[in-house]
DNA sequence: TGATGTGATTGACTTTTATCAAGCGACGAT
DNA sequence: ATCGTCGCTTGATAAAAGTCAATCACATCA
């Protein structure tokens, strides 16, 4: 299925993309092609070997795993934006599991391709390692946020991040199921909504996925922020990691739907 | 200070180098130069600005990051291995803190330099774009381990895990202060005893640093080892995520010391 | 030798989190 | 409407983990 103009410009867009030449491009993707999936589907089973790089153009993907009975959510991911880089460059198996939330629409890239283009492109090679560079960040922040905060914590600042990503507005809307939520922030559906109940001293109310956050000082007093753990300023919508892009030189001024 | 032969010889050898030509090699390390500090030495902290890339040829260097008076061990890294290299790659921020456990003998390689031979030999920036991978997959490994697993599965995971890397003998010898370990293991030191006495029914026996697993057997039906989340194959002495590297087609069989 | 300090362990207690069970409320199908 | 289903919430209980304090083992050092 071929690519519809407005979607090719959205993967030309991606920072991986976005300074490689238009040769370099056409070789990175040779042989791609779109699928369309409907919800709960399954694209890809941890251990499974990675034959292709997943760009996510349309629909959501969670990307989770599993042992011993218990699973977690490691990220939700939705337009545009690529997953399991890191599998694809080191022709490796996945670590993770990828299932479509909502029905999508994905453009699979062989892997071979794009490894191809990364020998033969010094520049876009240097891209791909800043995206693995910055997912690679993504994930330190995220074991930082686990390790060192309880579960109240993370809720508040996860409220805090959707706030500034949302526009700032004081309601902001919850991009996902609660249990999904839950499974993101490592803490079970139950806990969720008690923790909901405790940040209401701090002026949180939830009606459904719409959540009003009054006294955002007190919020923040609570939450207590950090530029080296959370990131208010990435864009949404990204791989795992890339989740929480930098905010940085650079990097700085990146617009969203890298 | 001039590199010792042998430690240049352990520098190519790295990962990273390995592959790369002579000319490569000696642009990527220009400026480099060898330093040596005492135990505790805080090489780097977190939101500091990163100006090289750390090679530690000896002694031993423990990756931290604190929150609101808690803090927590990201990885305890032995020579010879690099760290911080995705933060040199983006010329970014610090996103954890360095702090030798030991007097250590650390190359300084200047960020500038890395990325100047990244951007000007393909070879060499896939080389490290796998080395970015490498880490981002150990990262991955490492969140599954805390989100998936109580405190004393952790530790029953990271015995046999070291049990493979130390040769499988019945008896291995902790690494580190066991202060240490239960930072790097997300428990608190007084749980991290009252882990090994659970364990003692799995026949683990515990006198100082040395640790004997009689009874491999009903050990690993209690931790449930998994491909997708430890690497008991992987080599010891890495990065931070590398110190999980990946068991897999053409890095099977890399050799310790990457 | 004894004094001191550090790390590790143990016990008592609190807090956090998970689990189980029941109930609530919205929604769709019949 | 009525019946289910499903997601969420709430309460009761249990398990896991953290904290505080005291003790112990083992260093080093005066």
């Amino acid at each position: 299925m071929p690519l519809k103009p407005s979607d090719a410009a959205h993967v030309r867009n991606l920072s991986l993309f976005r300074s490689a030449s238009d040769q370099t491009f056409e070789r990175a993707i040779t042989g791609a092609f779109l699928q369309k999936f409907p919800a709960g589907t399954t694209l890809l089973m941890e251990g499974d070997s990675v034959d292709f790089l997943y760009i996510l153009l349309e629909g959501s993907v969670e990307l989770g795993a599993g042992w011993k009975s218990r699973d977690t959510t490691l990220a939700v991911l939705r337009p545009v934006s690529t997953f399991i880089l890191a599998a694809v460059v080191l022709d490796a198996d996945a670590l993770m599991s990828a299932v479509t939330l909502e029905r999508s629409e994905i453009l699979m890239v062989p892997g071979e391709s794009l490894r191809r283009a990364m020998k033969e492109d010094a520049e876009f090679c240097f891209a791909v390692s800043e995206e693995l560079a910055g997912c690679y960040r993504g994930l330190v922040r995220s074991i930082k946020n686990q390790k060192l905060r309880d579960s109240t914590e993370r809720l508040a600042n996860y409220l805090l991040t959707q706030r500034a990503q949302q526009g700032g507005k004081t309601e902001i809307v919850l991009p996902h199921e609660k249990r999904v939520l839950a499974s993101l922030l490592g803490m079970s559906p139950e806990n969720l909504s008690r923790a909901f109940s405790k940040l209401q001293a701090q002026g949180v109310t939830v009606v459904g996925a719409q959540v009003r956050l009054d006294k955002t000082a007190a919020l923040e007093r609570f939450a207590r922020p950090s530029l080296l753990i959370d990131n208010h300023y990435a864009q949404p919508r990204n791989e795992l990691g890339k989740a929480y892009t930098e905010r940085q030189k650079g990097l700085l001024d990146r617009e969203p739907g890298v």
